[in-house]
Order: C-alpha cells, then structure tokens, then sequence
RNA sequence: GCCGCGUUGGUCAAGGGGUUAAGACGCCUCCCUUUCACGGAGGAGUCACGGGUUCGAAUCCCGUACGUGGUACCA
C-alpha cells in the first residue's frame, strides 16, 4: 500500500482527487447535487410501484420531481449547499441514446440509456462510488485493460459514458466482463459463506472478519500450493481447446486467450480443486515441497534438521497427499516415534508365532550390521519362512509398529529411512504394548 | 416486475450443419498392491423444451422454460 508510482490507493486518501472530477462532471452539466433524503427516495420508489411502472430507477422519468439541482434555482441549489444540507452527485443520463463498446468475451454490446438510472457518483460522506472511483482510478493509474465480474456489465453505461465526459474514449482500457463462479449447489454467485456453509475456503488467504475477528480458512493455510490455486481457476470458465488441465502460469501465460473464455458462469466443485492440488503435488520434485512441508510438520512440532531425508521422504510419500497439510501424518513418522499404536489393528490377529517372529527378527538384525531395504525384505521373509508363517500376515503388524496405523509408503521403505536403532525401538515399543 | 447475460452427463468441459458427441473430476467394477495411495483396464451417465430452416441440427433462426446478474449514498 506504499510507494509505487500511482500512490496512494487508499480510497479514503484519494478523495480530493475524486471530488475534483465530480465537481467537473457538474459543471459541465453531466452530473447535478441531490439532496433527497432516504424516506424521499423510498417514497419516489413507492409511487413508481403504485403507478405500475416497471422501473423504479431515478433518472429521466423522475429527476425533475425530485430535490436536486436540476429543478432547483442555482441560488436555491447555492443555498442548500451553504447551509450544509448533505448531497450526493449523480450522473445525469440522457434517455433514448445507446452506449456501444466491445467486450473482449461477449463481443460488441449495446446498452439503451432508457435503462440505466442516474448513479451516485459521490456520496454524501465524500466517498466515491464504484462507478466514479473505477473510471478515475483507471484512467490515473493507466489502466490498458479491465477484467471484472459479469456483474458489472449492467452499469457498463454508466462508465462509458463518464470515460467519454472525463478523459475521452481514447483513453479507455479495454472491456472484459469474465464469466461468475458460482455455489456448487445453484443459486447465486459463490460468496464467502458458502465455503464456511460447505466446507471450502473461498479466498486465497485466511480471511479475519474485522468486525466479529472469525477467521475463515484459505486456500493457502488449508494446504494448496499457489501452482494448483492458479491453475484450478484460470481453468474455471476457460480452456485452451486440447485436453491439457494442468498448466503452470508460464504456460498460462503463453496460452491463455480472451477468446476461449466462457461467457457462462461455472459451479466451484471442491473435488476437482483438490484433485488440481494432489496433481501438482506429484508433479512437483521433493526440492520445490520442501519449504511447504517442512512448515507443515514443524507447525506440528515435529523437528526437520536433515534436508536430504526430508527430501526422500518428500518422494516417497507425495503421491498420497491431496493437501499439503496431508504430509503430518504421512510423513511425520519419519522424524518422530508415532504418538500412538493402532493396537486394536493388530491384536485380533496376533498370536504367540507372530510374537516370535518379531523377536526373531529383532535379534536377527542386532547382529546384522548392514541395513538396506533389499536385506531387510529378504531376512524378514526368510525368518517368516522358518517360523511357517506367511510374510504378507506379518507386513501389517510391522506396518503398524513402525507408523502408528494403516497407512504411508512401503513398510521396507520405512524402515530402510527411519533406520535400524527407530525400527528395532518401534519394534519392542509395540510388543511390549502387545504383551 | 423490468433490463442484461447464459444453457452439452451430478460438476468442469471439447465440438459451431453429417462425429460411435472427446477428455477431466466424482461414482461403480476389475487388475496391481496383503496398508493407504499411485498406476492400469472397463462401466453407468449428456446436447433444457417446442417450433422452424435444411436431404441432414448439439451446431443456424424464433419462441418457451430454467439458471444467473443488475435494478442501492455495496462493490
């Protein structure tokens, strides 16, 4: 919010700059001061409903029944002013004339003055409206392009217009009015409630309601990675024509076109975000996850001091993570003795042979030195062999020993990273639960 | 109500006069794997409706329905 060459941006701090133009469009007779109070404006609004108008709109129709300085006498107008009476300044649209520009996605659009109503441009408090601040702010601030909601095209007219008053058509950036993202369950555009109400955060970034302090969960703090939340929306409502889903912003840069945007708006579907997320945590090598992950179980308490096993691990466990915040349980076991035992997993199954074959193996391997994957799968199944019992009914219960549960990479896997003195703990840790 | 914009499976979507109407997510079955995934092979499911135009319409035209946005001293 500092700095740069357009400053400030505070809205509040630029107010000079907007009344100016307010004032300009007055005395140019393209705006006028209204004083109508609130009551005065809903009691217009009342006798429109009552005549059985279709338009409620202040404008052409109305204005000159209303308090304002089109009908008033300058001096009367003067005098309001002077005593401090609040106002607003709205535009004045002419009725009966077409406002014509082209959308970079909708192509060339046509808007009929007999529908758009004379906007506020500058509220009473001093503060523009949308509609002033936009075309200032874009005009100031050199604006080449203006990508915005389809919400927006409504009053279009009403910033054309004030660009051709202001600055000249020239001047004006061009127009793409982007098609809405929308509930996934229909009805309306997709706010922020809806997340809260459906489980999915909305904004990119956690979000602290100013006022009650509730923070609502982002994209980023739930877990995706900035490549998955860019693509997953630069692919909401647009396609490049071939069946490539998955592009970094440098592709999205080289490829992405107006042209190919819908003009339709499209359901968010939470599956499908998280299923970009899982994509580009495959695609990714362990050295670009490293920084993310390593947050993710530090944040979890768990201690990462060696970049190179964070960095196996990251390859070895990555395909099984949908969320960032997934690699807590699939790969804190690697750092730190599970906190807990599915005891319940192994014991319906587990008897004084399989007690034995542990034991075995724990012995086996003290005396054995070496300690690589390959060995260990060999002499595990070797001593299973020798005590006649199946290596797979065994693979569960050293699973579980080492990781806590039923889940993560190959169990040999594990244990060829955690190394020999984690495994051969993790081993007597759970038979002494077992006993 | 009025004024815009839109409409291809549940969702995202390709296709813009002749296609067996792609593909992805999700769902289901099977294979792989004695965990969970990944991967692989299959499956169910679609052109909103009604009229035209045309030899032929998902595709062009009109109407209807539905959805969606606007109709604020909100953005």
């Amino acid at each position: 919010l500092h700095g740069g060459a357009f400053a400030p941006y505070r809205q509040s701090e630029r107010k000079e700059i907007y009344r100016k133009y307010a004032n300009k469009l007055v005395e140019e007779g393209h705006a006028y001061y209204a004083f109508d109070t609130p009551e005065e404006l809903e009691a217009m609004r009342e006798k429109l409903k009552a005549t059985g108008s279709n338009s409620l709109q202040y404008d052409y129709g109305v204005r000159m029944e209303m308090n304002n300085s089109l009908r008033l006498l300058p001096a009367e107008t003067q005098a309001l002013i002077d005593n401090g009476t609040p106002y607003v300044i709205r535009i004045k649209i002419n009725p009966n004339e077409f406002v014509n520009f082209t959308d970079m996605i909708r192509g060339d659009i046509e808007i009929d003055t007999n529908n758009v109503d004379d906007k506020v441009l500058l509220k009473a408090d001093g503060m523009p409206t949308y509609h002033l601040a936009v075309v200032v702010d874009d005009y100031l601030m050199q604006i080449s392009h203006a990508f915005r909601g389809e919400e927006w095209m409504p009053s279009a007219a009403v910033h054309i217009l004030l660009w051709k008053y202001l600055f000249g058509l020239d001047a004006m950036p061009q127009w793409a009015h982007l098609p809405l993202i929308l509930k996934p369950d229909g009805n309306g555009k997709l706010s922020k409630r809806d997340g809260d109400r459906l489980g999915f955060p909305v904004y990119a970034m956690d979000w602290q309601d100013p006022i009650s302090k509730e923070i609502t969960k982002g994209f980023k703090e739930l877990g995706f990675l900035p490549e998955a939340f860019i693509n997953l929306l630069a692919v909401l409502g647009w396609n490049d024509g071939t069946e490539q889903e998955l592009f970094s912003l440098e592709e999205l840069i080289e490829k992405f076109s107006m042209e190919r945007v819908h003009k339709g708006g499209a359901k968010f579907d939470f599956e499908k975000a998280k299923w970009f997320n899982h994509e580009w945590i495959k695609k990714l090598p362990a050295a670009s996850l490293r920084l993310n992950v390593k947050q993710q179980l530090e944040a979890a308490a768990f201690e990462i001091t060696d970049t190179i096993l964070l960095d196996k691990v990251i390859e070895l466990v990555k395909e099984r993570c949908t969320l960032l915040t997934d690699f807590v349980q699939q790969a804190g076991f690697f750092f730190k003795d599970p906190a807990s035992i599915d005891i319940a997993a192994i014991k319906p199954k587990w008897d004084d042979k399989k007690q034995l074959f542990f034991i075995e193996l724990l012995k086996a391997c003290q005396i054995n030195s070496n300690w690589d994957m390959v060995d260990l799968e060999n002499g595990f199944k070797e001593i299973a062999a020798a005590n006649q019992l199946k290596p797979g009914e065994l693979m569960l219960p050293f699973r579980i020993m080492l990781v806590g549960g039923k889940f993560g990479p190959g169990v040999f896997d594990i244990a060829a990273a955690i190394g020999k003195e984690a495994t051969l703990n993790r081993i007597e840790h759970t038979l002494s639960l077992l006993q």
